[in-house]
DNA sequence: TAATTAAGTCAATATGACTGACCTAAATAG
DNA sequence: CTATTTAGGTCAGTCATATTGACTTAATTA
């Protein structure tokens, strides 16, 4: 069965070349949070502070709620990690106009480790699409958007309206 | 700063641009693996699990230090999940020509589970690939090839050789 | 023979996640 | 205006995955 679609397919829609991408994103995914992990560790926090803070940054005034629907998380999980950057002042929070709702908001502090963060990942990404086209970089973006599903696509346009 | 660099940069190049590609990666990534985690949950196994059993198949007769390897994570770790699937025998156990040495490899009953859990994910790749060039997949390809540190890149290469 | 290597084990700990039950306060729908 | 829904919080218990550190055994190699 695997032969023959080996044999129908071009070479680079055969199992074995697929299983070739299955590995690249493990590894590439690894080495992309590797970096920020390393400075995350020296503050004791661990990648769920890197998330909230990098949405946080993302979507300034975000609530309680869009923030959990982003993370896809229980909000019992965000808790804990939530209160230590609010604790710690990385993170501030204010009443929204609903005034049951919180809006969520990098402080001073929050955005600088925000953009040490960020940076290094950044820069990693310019560092490897330098060297390709734009044809090249825009196709590795619609094959990742497309590997999306529906509905996170929704919150990954929503997120960048 | 970041509005000198916008100017400058080509706009598939900006920072905004690739602040997308990091969300690109975490959306895709997560969506990536949570067909999988669907079915390992109901066998009551996690992700390690899966990236065990997904290079066993892959590099058969891998010993426990090349697994170690490939996995990056501490042998404590390994040790609880892999004897877990020993017992209910989706690995089985041998010993290498050097006795110190073991050798793992997929039972009947491993092999189907590796085939369950990685034709959900070579399914995926193949719907989104499908509709792009051979150009385009080749770039895809080699970005996140470029995206993994040297030393992983060589374990990548070892065990695709 | 001594040193190194492969593998295993015991113990303690951290992080990130979960379910379930329950609460308060504010907004909204009937 | 009451009833319901929504946003957020909290307590308790559990699980999965990972860590460090210390130590052991057996086999290989220098």
């Amino acid at each position: 069965m695997t032969d023959l679609n080996s044999l129908l397919s071009p070479f680079f829609l055969n199992d074995k070349e697929i299983r070739k991408v299955i590995e690249l994103l493990f590894f590439s995914y690894r080495d992309f949070t590797s970096g920020p992990d390393k400075i995350l560790e020296k503050l004791n926090f661990g990648r769920a502070h890197h998330r909230i803070i990098y949405f946080v940054g993302k979507k300034n005034n975000i609530t309680i709620k869009d923030l959990l629907l982003v993370l896809q998380i229980t909000k019992q999980s965000l808790s804990r990690v939530l209160n230590q950057l609010v604790n710690e002042k990385f993170i501030i929070v204010s009443t929204g106009i609903d005034k049951r709702t919180k809006k969520l908001s990098l402080t001073e502090k929050g955005k600088k480790l925000e953009n040490q963060l960020s940076t290094i990942q950044i820069d990693k990404i310019k560092r490897v699409i330098n060297k390709y086209s734009e044809e090249n970089i825009n196709g590795f973006k619609e094959i990742l958007y497309d590997m999306i599903e529906t509905d996170n696509k929704k919150i990954f346009q929503q997120i960048n309206d």
